[in-house]
DNA sequence: CCTTGACTCTCACGTTACGTGATCCTTTAG
DNA sequence: CTAAAGGATCACGTAACGTGAGAGTCAAGG
């Protein structure tokens, strides 16, 4: 297919196609001898995640850097999409709420604190990458809670989905924090009753899970694309946690 | 408020505040002797307006020419906010649903076009303002639509808003082409079905209809805000359809 | 009263992701 | 074989801020 043709069936124009591969970030399979960009069923693929990543607020850069990423699998990356969309169409909604309190407020219906009129435009804007290790907790006793998952309805898995993100933002925000501080305790302590819905965790497991997102370089990879550093973060606080639950 | 308050509150940069300043969007309520910046409630109350109206990916000019314009409604600002957010949700739902669908077509459950692929990505990106025709809608039989529409379902209305929508902004797009041509006359079947379902209309009252789109200036306006023109063409394309569906 | 740290201001250049011609070459349909 | 349509490559333009740099301001504490 040649750009034009491209172009039409994606929506994007011309000039796009052109910038993609100028940076790189998508060359067309084939160039003709007089220069024309030929592009192949599979970069018809490679354009469709671009655009995914890229309605997700990914800069090109970023995008790049995910499919072009060794050990990037096309079916985890389709999950993450889904999930980033699931959330961003929960934004959405905190939006439209606000809306109609913003609406009734007008109306003297209600009050609205000037926090409230604002709450819908906390976006996430630090556009972090997930990938998820929860489909790499094949060595603790996680894979029950893949078992469990599957025994869930869809939305109470995306709200799952969601929250879990929600709970890595909130932790990549603090992460400059001391692990002790109250702040990071208590978004530490999301995580364990996040991850105790999922399954039930002793206060020793929670601490060696934690020690495990440094330990293993798939697990720190992972956790710290939301944020350098989160992983040992994490697992500091989640000891200064399992250890104060214990004491008690 | 000074800024940094504002944007913590807000979420906004100080950056941002102080480029909202130099284009005139956003002026500061009062500007001390030494300079600083003070932001008044009714700043936060239009900053919120003007979030929502970047969220829905409105320039700024745009969104300047909107809330500067001399008979602008906040609360129909706010009501026209809110069907384009539905809007917005209703694309994600289409982009989750592709995502799905693309996720079963790697799993060779199905199979998928290309077109299917790229099936969710049809921004409607040509960022045209609404204000909706409808509520003003007091002069013809259209009144019955009101009443009607309020016998409707919360869910029913906001389909009918996206469609009326989408039937406009494809409308804008085609308003170069001449009247009578296929496209126009295809789109404008769509508008014709669109009101026959908000109420009855003859090929009279509809051809009246379009030739009132620019007669009556409150119409040209709102509907030119779709695109320079709009009325006019929608004017032709209405008379050429009527005309011709009354022939047969 | 004076210092200090947290804010604030104004340039002013940098960046991202394309848009928009201008100019020139290829390809394809009649 | 000759347009018209599409493609290519510069190269500059734009929108919406980000990012220091350098300098003034303000409230709290010593």
């Amino acid at each position: 297919m040649k750009v034009k043709e491209v172009a039409e069936l994606t929506g994007v124009s011309v000039r796009t196609l052109h910038h993609y591969d100028e940076i790189g970030l998508l060359k067309p399979e084939e160039v003709t001898e007089s220069g024309y960009r030929i592009y192949s069923a599979a970069n018809l693929e490679t354009l469709q995640q671009i655009l995914f990543f890229r309605e997700l607020g990914f800069s090109l850069g970023k995008i790049k850097e995910i499919i072009t990423d060794l050990d990037y699998d096309r079916n985890e990356a389709l999950a993450l999409q889904r999930r980033m969309l699931v959330d961003r169409r929960g934004q959405l909604d905190r939006m439209i709420e606000v809306i109609d309190q913003t609406i009734r407020h007008y109306k003297g219906e209600i009050h609205m604190s000037d926090k409230e009129k604002f709450a819908g435009f906390d976006f996430t804007k630090g556009n972090l990458y997930e990938k998820e290790a929860r489909q790499r907790w094949g060595d603790e006793a996680v894979n029950r809670s893949n078992a469990q998952l599957g025994a869930m309805s869809k939305e109470e898995q995306e709200k799952l989905g969601q929250e879990m993100n929600d709970i890595y933002f909130k932790l990549a925000d603090l992460r400059q924090l001391p692990p002790e501080s109250e702040e990071a305790q208590a978004a530490i302590k999301l995580w364990w009753e996040y991850l105790n819905r999922m399954g039930s965790y002793s206060y020793e497991a929670f601490k060696n899970l934690g020690q495990m997102y440094v330990d293993d370089e798939r697990f720190t990879k992972n956790i710290d694309k939301f944020g350098e550093g989160l992983a040992l973060f994490m697992r500091d606080a989640m000891a200064v946690f399992a250890d104060r639950a214990a004491a008690e």
